[in-house]
DNA sequence: AATGAATGAGTATTCATTCAT
DNA sequence: AATGAATGAATACTCATTCAT
């Protein structure tokens, strides 16, 4: 069996290992034992424990940001990129249950070889989406309206554009946990779901909408 | 020494080193240590690891609805409740990292014993949130019109509570982690931030309003 | 069992397999099972193998010094010191052949952690053995001759009392190496082989002989 | 490459290893990898660990001898040859500090297949220094004198040659050892040490002279 | 109310060695 | 002449847990 191939079915082992039982609570005979090899050999290919951890972490993200801008279209509107987006992920996610969890449970809490990696996938999930809604933004407002624009852009950049992107990120991540181990949730469901939940109220902020501790039942039911 | 309040101690111990290390990588050495106890009377107090865990998450479960609901004010409007119940999540588990961490992501991953409790405490967030929600849904239509109510009620029952309030945990989460790495954003800004996202979106919903696949950019930016 | 009699039969066992197998090939199970416990009490006494190694080369490097320097007679005339000396050293490494094989072939082969232990140890021999060179040198010449004596001092300190200690240490070490692996060669017997070899060789020369490429055997058998 | 010449290189990278690591500590790994060939062939040529040892263990116990006796004048002074021969061995020991190290520290450390090799080239070089002493044993007392001959020929052998050439051997070793970690000590300069301290005392052996513990400072001080 | 002494069962990691090619 | 693939057996170290006091 050439190397290539063990190495791939080794660490689809691990990812399975890995996302059901944690990083400790995983161990190196099982991940072995379920390729159907012996340990030494893992070890010959992968190094140690620590490696094969970060290898999943790193083919795991890669993945899935990959599967999530794979259907971009370039010129469509945001909303519609948005929502291609989020059904990407919650297919995604969906069809590597073990992956999602590796990199949503397991991986950040355990020092910085590891969260890094996370780290740099969620950036690329949060510049994304950053991007979208700063377009959204500027297409609410119109673009030859400058002043207007301006405004409109520091109101949605200031307040915290990142936050906002954060927020969203965060609400896909907990949803598809939760999608994958609640029966009967599908990809499309959830990314309704999700939309429903953010999109609507997103939509409404960039109209120039603002909720405030006073005035909010006003504005909120117009 | 009485029991009650070396009980106390360990648990403050425990949680620490639970939230910090995760469950399988905290040692009940550690936990001894931190007490100054010796090890046995961890275990003549508390039983096994096991136990030890489930405690732990039973009493910060209980203490976050506690915080959270605390500052209920039955008759106010739902998104002042609202705002006042994510200020006051904001704010514990901004001063109890670890519970909140033990709670989110360790319990979560352990069988069957420790999920319970958690989902024992979801369901009473999910509860709450699920009350705002429909008082709101009621007062958007008027309660008289009882045909109408059951509509929004089942619409809002349909497009899965449960799932709205993952996200908006999950959203809460990813806005408190990135708020606690990003310096000055309170927690009282987080929680706008968050009502920014998710009410004002929340709001329209309730109103009546729903983004599909084909009108949404129309409804979203009407 | 109480802690520091088990520690000591642990540093006993360890000593004896160390000096027998080597730092490597030397097993803590095997140790621990040379006691009568198990390995988690090894480990809970005395840390690590590393640890225990270097707690052996300790404890039997101080034996050794304390009972080569036991029997000094302050006052005693410097051959009678050394041969005392020397008595002493081969009676103790011939006690303890296992801590003597630690600290001569063992500890010198592993990193610094160890070899600073018999550095140590080699150093205070040294500075013993130069000592008595040292004072026999100045007998040997008188001390109210004081140009003589300077010359003399000179032409043994610079000519170099190091390289001569060393030398002295080191076919002692050698020397009851080998004693103890030859049967039938008793610690008076060695120490007298070595008294012959460097004694009656240093006394030539503290007497003023000097053995050079050219003069050599004109000098030596004068 | 012809097999010759590629198990040069192994043994070559075998003395390294073996020299640096101790023979446990050294893994066939790393001398594979140092040679740039795979193990197999490794195995292939040299069959085990065990074995690779011994071969290096011989091949080095030869050219030290070699080295040692290359030098000798067969017709001269007994000192000369001695002198001769010790500057040969610092020199080789210098120049082969890895090959020496396993002579000298490995070798004896482990069970017999290894130990008879060392023994071997031990008493080639105590056979070379017995040669020497007896014949200066010889000179000194006269040969005609049959008589007196056996006595001095016993009373070398009686006070242990074999001794005697271990304190030497160690005091060389001690001395190489210094001589290496103290700045502007040649391999000469050692040799020359080395001589003032045992020649000096070995030529006065000869002579008949003995030291014992009641009459030493008398005869050492003659 | 509290502990010193002790362990069975695991966990990551390494190494000498072989087989098929 | 040479290697890629593979492993059985061992080794240092850890941990939850108990017992006698």
């Amino acid at each position: 069996m050439p190397r290539a191939e063990r190495e791939r079915q080794m660490m689809d082992a691990a990812v399975r290992t890995f996302g059901q039982r944690g990083y400790r609570a995983a161990s190196m005979d099982e991940i072995a034992e379920l390729v159907g090899v012996s340990k030494p050999l893992v070890y010959l290919y992968l190094n140690s424990k620590e490696e094969l951890f970060a290898a999943c972490i790193r083919r795991e993200s890669e993945a899935l940001v990959a599967a999530v801008t794979a259907g971009v279209e370039p010129g469509a509107p945001a909303d519609r990129q948005l929502w291609t987006g989020l059904v990407a992920f919650f297919a995604h996610t969906a069809e590597n249950p073990h992956g999602w969890a590796v990199l949503h449970r397991q991986a950040r809490m355990h020092g910085e070889p590891f969260a890094a990696e996370v780290t740099k996938m969620r950036e690329a999930l949060v510049a994304y989406v950053t991007g979208l809604i700063g377009a959204t933004a500027r297409e609410a407002h119109g673009t030859p309206d400058l002043a207007d624009r301006d405004v409109a852009d520091r109101d949605v950049a200031d307040c915290d554009v990142a936050g906002l992107a954060q927020a969203l990120v965060g609400a896909a991540e907990s949803l598809a946990a939760w999608a994958n181990e609640t029966p009967g949730v599908s990809a499309k469901e959830a990314a309704a779901t999700l939309m429903n939940f953010a999109w609507t109220g997103l939509g409404n902020l960039m109209a120039g909408e603002r909720w405030t501790e006073q005035e909010k039942r006003e504005t909120a039911h117009r």
